[in-house]
DNA sequence: GTGGTCTAGACCACC
DNA sequence: GTGGTCTAGACCACG
């Protein structure tokens, strides 16, 4: 299973589960049609409640990535994945932007914060190449 | 009053008033030995309960950058601004690392990133020459 | 329960809790993972406040003794124990060592501080043969 | 003068007037009859408000160790000295068995915690021989 | 059920 | 006037 949860990490457990899932949805790792765990399986693999379960299965049928199949189970929806890489790359943008905002704000020059975003390039994209 | 809050931010008002307070320490425009508003004072400017100012004001002693000095109120501490601007440049790094392990997970390229990261830039950093 | 709490201290209840706490951890009396109890019980058994708890609760995480899980309570760090044994030790030898500085101050002889070292050492541990 | 004050150590501005005071008198630094310097001059050299100087005088006075001289000042009673002196060691005697008391409810051996006291001992008394 | 936050109001010691 | 502590009661998100 791809999954994993820390009830340690601040996050909730829901939204852990329902980024992950979006995650291997924009990754390919799960693909359209494709049945999720059912919620009792994913529970006891997780060893958390059933409910917490649900609930991340239902943001992700509220945010069209998952939809019920009757007597079946839930299904990844066919726009499933483009959607998701979307959506990640949304997040990636605005999040950048609020993280240069802020430097902006403690008075960091264009210049310095560019020193330390291609440091941290170096280090996070070094083998990507 | 260089301080404003907004109790629909997501953060915490306490937390929101420690961290403007750190900032406007970082920036100089409260500096060592510099009296901060007191608890009612601050809690009347802002509408709120100066319980929450009193907790964000004791949070700021325990990160060192308030002192209590008896009968009088609260002061900046001497060695505040310096640790304020560290702590301050380390969180900014910290986040900008996790964006950019976040966007190499979700399979951008260095190429790609780096024009949102230019882009962005831009549009942030535009009037701080 | 390992915990009782006087008003009357002269010390704050929430840091009587607190001391307390680590002085429990320690010892081993709780031990890493274990669930701490809840706010409401610990406020109801004491018969104070449920903040005051939860004020003691906050200042032992913000300390690293205990961790939030998410919904289920409040549990002791896996490096509890050696971090509050060693708080403990330190904490013991700054304070023996305040009262020889005043000792010395006050024109006692290293043999008059020794005599009385010796004989209260007897009645504190008579039993710890 | 030999009193000096820091408003952000924690004690009482008071409290540290009349223990220094008390130390001073115990040490012979002044003796009997001498006066004190009055309220408003104190007040003035140490740069604090009159009102806590009276109070640290107003302690003294009641535990005997200042009079007053009508229409003179504060001088040092007789018995000033002699009784400054006991309660100073009185008050070494509780603190260490305070220490100790919790050395013992920490889990230290005799051993240990006379290990400790004799290594703080030769730095804090090593040049009273 | 759990912790986290906030409000309201009270009392204290200190300057 | 100042901060520090405590109580009481409310609302929220989470499991």
């Amino acid at each position: 299973m791809f999954l994993h949860v820390d009830p340690h990490n601040g996050l909730a457990v829901y939204d852990q589960i329902a980024r992950q899932m979006k995650f291997a949805v924009a990754n390919g790792v799960v693909t359209s049609g494709d049945l999720v765990p059912s919620v009792r399986e994913l529970a006891r693999d997780l060893t958390i409640n059933p409910n917490t379960v649900a609930r991340a299965y239902r943001q992700l049928q509220d945010d069209g990535v998952l939809q019920s199949v009757r007597g079946t189970g839930l299904s990844v929806t066919s726009g499933a994945r483009k959607s998701c890489q979307a959506e990640r790359k949304r997040l990636i943008r605005t999040r950048l932007r609020n993280v240069l905002i802020e430097a902006h704000q403690s008075g960091l020059k264009a210049k310095e914060i560019e020193e330390l975003f291609q440091a941290e390039l170096k280090t996070t994209h070094r083998k990507s190449r």
